[in-house]
DNA sequence: CGACACCTTGAAATATCTCAAGGAGCGTGG
DNA sequence: CCACGCTCCTTGAGATATTTCAAGGTGTCG
């Protein structure tokens, strides 16, 4: 099993089990084709509740999961970045509400063709614990983040993990708007707002315009005990 | 998929798929033995790192599963009671390490023997999904308490998710310290000390000797947002 | 009975939030 | 092409929930 030398995975990680993607959900299950469909910015994929009939792999794109209280406040649990799967469920229902980030295409395949594989299938199966498994550590890491860190150290974690999902240069655009950052991070816009000020005033990042930062990764490292 | 009529479920989930637990990990696979073992009040049954070679079932007692920072935070995500699995990995390591809270019996079974039935039997590979699903629903439902929510509403939903599971009687002995409590919800021994007091004085609760609570459980259900 | 771990409570410190205002960027329509 | 109207972002000042530090109380076990 391989893991990314990464001190905790902030997003959820990538989808393990396929190769290049060629449509196909799991490597050595060609006849799992998604269909390809897209979605505007801010547009809902699919909400908290709803049948769960899909699942999806982002293509190009950025989606977001969340859970909501009655009183609005809202906490996003995972972003989801190309070669993301996300909207897996076991039961009947989707456990959150997903929406695009910005305009987003999407693979769609069909939660009852792949349990019915999964049925006869073992290696179908293992793949699908495997997912769930891997969905479960992002949200164990994020559970410590949440509970533990302070408002300094969720920004950089999180910073530090989009670059490396980004690629990895350490320049990039922020994909998301500082209110899904808060919610995200437990946080507010307002202070997500202020430590990124405080970073850049510690030298540990630039912003370069736009939603576009540069990341001294040594310092910012410092930043996140690990 | 049977969803249990709470706000959300605090405390680890059930193990799903076994019937009563004659010794048998899993329904219909009665190859599949624990080994019983015990363990005594802090005693560490596994750590952070360590080679997983073994998944365990609470037979009686508690356990804890928790994360920790270099300078000693602590993040516990699960307590686990009888009949819940814990430590099931599938990756080489343990991502957490597990303590007994108390005096505590489990079963423990080989990792491998299960993967290696898992990889020809799909009904069982599921199961393990199934599993890894029903731990991520807790994950993430921690997610929102621990991103979104008040320190009172934590304690509230904390106490009525530990009496669900012990039975639903509104009475019964907390079974953890005030310090897991705290490193469990986010918060600090002092806060949950005095939330429980207000808890008390607002009369939702009554504090009967002891660790022992009996909750006015509508009112506490109130102060849960949901 | 004493020691010890655990729990409670108070007072002060502080991290984060709330409320408020202004600035930057951007698409639209005149 | 500019101005308007948005939405998003930043920053300040004050409010507040929670933490920190400190002390004492309670219960349990040897």
């Amino acid at each position: 099993m391989v893991r990314p030398a990464v001190p905790s995975p902030i997003v959820s990680p990538r989808t393990p089990v396929i190769a290049g993607g060629g449509g196909a959900l799991f490597a050595g299950c060609p006849e799992l084709i998604g269909t390809p469909s897209t979605y505007g910015r801010e547009e809902e994929i699919f909400g908290e509740g709803e049948e769960a009939e899909s699942v999806y792999r982002v293509v190009q794109g950025a989606v977001r999961t969340h859970k909501v209280l009655s009183d609005g406040r809202r906490q996003i649990t995972g972003f989801h970045l190309p070669g993301d799967l996300f909207g897996l469920e076991q039961g009947e229902t989707h456990r959150h509400s997903a929406e695009a980030l910005s305009g987003t295409r999407v693979l769609i395949f069909k939660r009852r063709q792949i349990e019915r594989i999964a049925t006869h299938r073992a290696e179908v199966a293992c793949q699908l614990w495997s997912l769930a498994t891997r969905s479960l550590r992002h949200a164990q890491d994020h559970m410590l983040l949440l509970g533990r860190r302070s408002a300094l150290e969720r920004v950089a974690a999180f910073l530090l993990d989009v670059d490396l999902r980004l690629g990895g240069t350490g320049t990039f655009d922020v994909p998301m708007t500082r209110r899904d950052i808060a919610d995200y991070l437990g946080l507010t816009i307002e202070t997500v707002s202020r430590t990124i000020s405080q970073l850049e005033g510690e030298g540990a990042l630039l912003r370069t315009g736009g939603r576009q930062v540069s990341l001294r990764r040594s310092r910012m490292h410092r930043l996140v005990e690990d």
